[in-house]
DNA sequence: TGACAGCCACGACAGCTTGTCGTATGACAA
DNA sequence: TTGTCATACGACAAGCTGTCGTGGCTGTCA
């Protein structure tokens, strides 16, 4: 799942839509425009169309007032960034990311248990490629 | 070190300094534009001059001809692309990046192998954040 | 000295994306 | 019928990216 990046204000959008799925276009600008002028409806709906363009939002019409939601997880998105990151710098190995993170010492000694925990359940399932 | 994003023209350049340290323009565009026509000469002079302008480049300009080399690494460029994904999507923690990657069996043992190898390094010598 | 080649500096431009706005249209209730 | 709300979509400015062209400087060679 290759997904392209998105751009800061289809963020905010996922963002709400990553919190609490199904949501009405109305919900999401009140969220991000508080103080909303008329103009703002159109805004709103303009990102979740390219979103939904994108694969990113699906939208359920069965009503006359849409409802939305997330199609990839945040996770997944940020999975497949990382990924696209990996392969555009490093070969597609998380090695050389992580290594340099920890010689800078850019991860705290929790994290580095973290992850060394959630590693330890990934072998144990016989992690196929 | 905040580094913002490079472009994909930009990338291209930065990969061959990073392969390589203090190059000529004309090496790299003779590498980038192999049937170089007269005018990739400012391309190439023109993506320099912005890679310096964002800092991502120096230049000597010592000779006539100036050499041109990486101000920081790959492995620097590609960590701070790291962090600045984790900190959009998850909070600045790399965790559920890594658990939704190994449960997606999208990281393969021996990588996971490498990843706890290094993590285990990273606790030996104190880390602190 | 003069001509020429190679390089640097920089202005300019088209194409694309992003965020925004305005308008047209349709559904529905008072 | 009129007003309200939502969708659909065209349009646009701003920013970024990749590209090109021109002008100016420096060095070499006849």
């Amino acid at each position: 799942m290759k997904a392209q990046p998105l751009a800061n204000a289809e963020l905010a959008v996922m963002d709400l839509l990553w919190q609490q799925d199904r949501l009405t276009a109305r919900y999401i600008r009140e969220q991000l425009y508080p103080v909303a002028t008329k103009a703002q409806h159109g805004t709103v709906q303009r990102l979740l169309q390219r979103l939904e363009d994108k694969g990113f939002v699906e939208r359920d019409r069965e009503l006359p007032v849409h409802l939305f939601s997330a199609v990839i997880s945040r996770q997944a998105y940020a999975c497949s960034q990382l990924e696209s990151l990996a392969d555009k710098l490093t070969g597609g190995s998380l090695a050389p990311l992580i290594t340099h993170m920890v010689e800078e010492k850019r991860i705290s000694r929790a994290e580095i248990r973290r992850l060394r925990r959630i590693l330890d359940g990934g072998t144990d399932s016989g992690g196929r490629k």
